[in-house]
DNA sequence: ATTCATGCAAATTATTTGCAGCTTC
DNA sequence: GAAGCTGCAAATAATTTGCATGAAT
């Protein structure tokens, strides 16, 4: 992967960021002027297919962070779109969200990847 | 709100379903061939609006799924984006997922929605 | 020098909206 | 009959892609 100043810069911005951003935030954070928005999709693609940051989709479009040791989660505030970092405490649920980060939860989503086991034992993998 | 025929045809189709499914997703499955997809969109937006269903994100597109009794989250395979249904149990995670349910997991999403202090204490709400 | 990355513009896809006509209550 | 739906077509918005040029190894 070659070390470009487009690439210097994005991942930059990704490395100050305590938040997940999506493309288009994480173009104006740069500053750069003359970089274009496909390159930043083309490097986020990239830098995922790399391991180097994870995108989730949220609030329907794709928002990127990068792969820290310890991965959290997000708190969306349902009306400001603030999002929040919280651990990844699975004990630390609704109640205690609310006592710990005073945010008020109403619902929350979790969606697990993986592999079928009809897709694990299928050949043309 | 008015029960016409679409709104029949839509919720048929989100009662038989154990998966989330998208608008396009769903207006095939009404077989109701003059019903147009803005009409699925809309129908989707009213029965959000009254607490019928609920719309997630996932794989990029919006999924609409019928709020039950028991909620449940997804897995989703990532070769073939099958999505599997899984129970609530904060417990049931990564090992215990791939036990009870042969799926391997990768790795998993979990976003809370709520309201910030912030918005909370805001008095233009 | 060669390979890969970039900018630009055009294509795609999901979703939303305006509007005029048609149903349901 | 009135308010609320619907279909259709056109508008948005996020993301992807083709292609010719420019930069990194």
């Amino acid at each position: 992967m070659r070390m470009t100043k487009q690439r210097k810069d994005i991942l930059t911005v990704l490395k100050k960021s305590t938040i997940p951003m999506s493309a288009d935030m994480i173009l104006h954070a740069t500053g750069n002027k003359s970089m274009n928005l496909s390159t930043v999709y083309r490097t986020l693609d990239t830098f995922s297919d790399e391991g180097l940051i994870s995108r989730s989709t949220l609030d329907n479009t794709g928002y990127y962070h990068l792969n820290r040791e310890h991965h959290c989660h997000y708190m969306i505030c349902l009306k400001c779109h603030k999002m929040f970092e919280i651990d990844c405490h699975i004990d630390l649920f609704e109640n205690n969200i609310h006592e710990h980060h005073d945010f008020l939860v109403t619902h929350h989503e979790m969606t697990v990847y993986g592999y079928c086991s009809d897709c694990r034992h299928d050949t043309n993998a």
